[in-house]
DNA sequence: CGTACCATTGACGACGGTCAAAAAACGTGG
DNA sequence: CCACGTTTTTTGACCGTCGTCAATGGTACG
């Protein structure tokens, strides 16, 4: 148990994606049958912000986007989450995010009071859940150094993220529309769009259609990437 | 030992500022005995990127900057440390950005090995490196929000985050240039300088000095900051 | 086949970056 | 304490990138 070989359980076989580069896969996969995988339509709320932090979350299936809104109605996305992925962990007691799925999905659902309970009695356990918000500081941090780019590097910088994440060489199938891209990328949809097309004009990718593209030069998409 | 209330030892009493703000004063105070207060210059690094993580800090006195330098030269600052901060904790085995000490600074410095190894035996401790990891978490998604702002924005958003963690008030001493406030706020030093001008002609702010600004209408700074 | 919704394209303007110079602040040594 | 040189900050002029507003085009779904 808590052994760095992944245990494979039966939520973690039905997830279409759930591979080796999860958060802390080993973890969670065994402590999946402390949870229940719950189904989410498109759209719809997984917890909002400040709301209780009582329970830590998986994507088993779909895709989840986590969000906040200024006060002028600006929305900036946190993060997305695919398959494999943990969300939901705070060392809090509130969410600070607000989390909705970007399209039908599956969630494995686990008490965050019952991790906690296990993190006591077992250091590793412990180890692991300090892993996996450590994890998400380096997703923020890499965040950052995305946002203080021009809007040709953001986009490529999230394509190639993308590409990375999801398994399928070149071929990236992107589950969120392009406001939401833009909402990540702190770029309005319109540029978005517009350095998309001038990608496309310069032969670094190719849209097959909106939400498919083909990466057809990563050096260039990659540039000045630090 | 490790109780909330904060044990006072000879390192923590020596500090400048070291206040209850801190993060997890007490874990760090209690644990200020396995390490030593180490001096530094003006400019002088205290750990690179990609250095093995050994050790963990905590500012006593002086300020600290953490920072990243992209590929075509730019730098991004990541976090500014104020005496009683922790910084460099990791999870992993690597720091993911350098550190400077700002000014000349005395810096507490603890084996991370010591921490782990505590952490072990001990599952308050183990929460507690948690903790600190999840506060980092929180001022580092809370920066992303700073850097989809305007500039003037995103000065004001510093200045009352200056102010807020300063003791002393309406009067923030700054102790980082102009360059290193533009470099964490993803602006240009002239920029923040024609900002700052902008604060005070609207009657914001009073620059006493270059690095001595008195709040005068905070609601000024703060619009729009959600 | 029609109707939303989403994405793309266009025209234009504003915000912030760049390059350059002046002014202020700071430190050092006479 | 003042004079000097260096660094930091401020100010100015100009320009490019990206945001805004608006219209067109495309795609999915009933």
């Amino acid at each position: 148990m808590l052994t760095h070989t992944a245990i494979r359980t039966g939520f973690s076989r039905a997830a279409n994606n759930a591979s080796p580069r999860a958060h802390s896969g080993s973890f969670f996969d065994s402590i999946s049958l402390m949870g229940a995988a719950m189904p989410y339509g498109r759209d719809a709320e997984i917890y909002g912000e400040n709301e209780p932090a009582d329970y830590v979350y998986r994507v088993i299936s779909g895709a989840v986007r986590t969000y906040k809104v200024l006060g002028d109605g600006r929305r900036q996305i946190g993060a997305f989450y695919l398959p494999g992925d943990i969300f939901g962990l705070e060392t809090g007691d509130e969410h600070s995010f607000s989390a909705e799925a970007i399209s039908d999905a599956k969630i494995l659902v686990v008490k965050r009071s019952a991790l906690l309970a296990l993190a006591e009695r077992e250091s590793e356990a412990a180890r692991q859940l300090w892993s996996v918000t450590g994890q998400e500081l380096r997703r923020v941090q890499d965040h950052i150094l995305l946002l203080i780019k021009t809007a040709k590097e953001r986009v490529g910088s999230f394509l190639l993220e993308m590409a990375k994440r999801h398994p399928g060489g070149n071929d990236v199938e992107l589950p969120m529309s392009r406001q939401d891209i833009a909402d990540y990328l702190g770029l309005t949809i319109e540029t978005v769009s517009r350095t998309l097309t001038e990608l496309e004009n310069s032969a670094s990718i190719k849209l097959a259609s909106a939400r498919h593209i083909v990466l057809r030069n990563r050096r260039a998409l990659g540039v000045l990437n630090g």
